[in-house]
DNA sequence: ACCAATGTAACTAGAATGGTAGCATTGAGA
DNA sequence: TCTCAATGCTACCATTCTAGTTACATTGGT
């Protein structure tokens, strides 16, 4: 498999907040981001707990406006600081059980495989660097106009 | 998680073939293989049989020199190939249920979120791509170079 | 005080990974 | 032709991870 559907959930969410705080600057609750991505509202919790803490997002816990907004302008929140937030674990897998270190190669295969393996993570987190949620919201919106037809209920669904 | 520790089985594999190859040009069986990475014969042969689908090993099934040995010179097999030997799924997942249509972000995100994946996953594999099996043989080798107390059964140990 | 919303823990179903066992097949060598 | 070491393949299992669900305590405007 690959990286967990959290980050595109993650996207999902930021994406939607942006667009939803160009009309007015309030809280949304979890429930209606929960209902665009179409998952349910714990789910969103959890992620956005890990934003909040990542200071991408703002949190209300009380009151009738309860709910989270952007920390940030779309604009300066790039794709790799979500996948910082979201991601824990090293994009490649080293062996699950140690090499044979008895072995010359697997001696040395782990350190080489780590230096490979850090630059190509690197490589990858460099080019989530040049995309920001700003991006991704007009980009989703290009996409979107073509199925027009469905929209119904407001941009919420 | 991330990419499966098979893909590290698979250049731990390749790498060992091609340190044994530099002595005598003959085939190995996958006993050996498996005893280097300390896993299972049989997810070791899994593995090869992608890679000999990929043209990146050859086998030999029966007969008393049967086994594995490289298809090319270790020059000649990139980090990226093996990659597209190893892996077939993408390295982001979208959502798992579909996101709402009847919401605009809903609608456009999956596409823009494709192209943005296509271009990060791109970037990975053209960092990977700079990378071949003979230089992971000579970075074992280095860095397996201190814990040589520990040598003892020759270098498949 | 009310109450809408979050925070969090526990439990579950489903999928994926890697290990194990069994058996048919291959093919060089005696 | 027979032997036998090795692969190919299938089925099954334990473990782990993901995401969904439920439940309940907590927060904090009104």
């Amino acid at each position: 498999m690959a990286v967990v559907s959290r980050y595109t959930v993650a996207l999902h969410a930021l994406t939607w907040l942006a667009y939803m705080s160009r009309d007015k600057d309030e809280f949304f609750a979890s429930d209606r981001i929960a209902n665009s991505v179409n998952t349910s509202p714990v789910f969103i919790r959890r992620i956005l707990g890990q934003l909040a803490k990542a200071r991408l997002v703002s949190v209300q816990h009380g009151g009738t406006g309860a709910g989270w907004k952007l920390a940030r302008a779309a604009e300066a929140i790039t794709l790799h600081e979500v996948y910082e937030a979201v991601v824990q674990t090293p994009l490649f897998e080293l062996h699950h059980s140690g090499p044979n270190l008895r072995c010359q190669i697997g001696r040395g295969i782990q350190p080489a495989l780590g230096e490979i393996y850090g630059e190509t993570e690197a490589a990858m987190k460099r080019q989530l660097g040049s995309t920001t949620i700003a991006d991704l919201v007009d980009s989703s919106l290009a996409h979107g106009e073509d199925g027009k037809e469905q929209a119904s209920d407001g941009p919420q669904g």
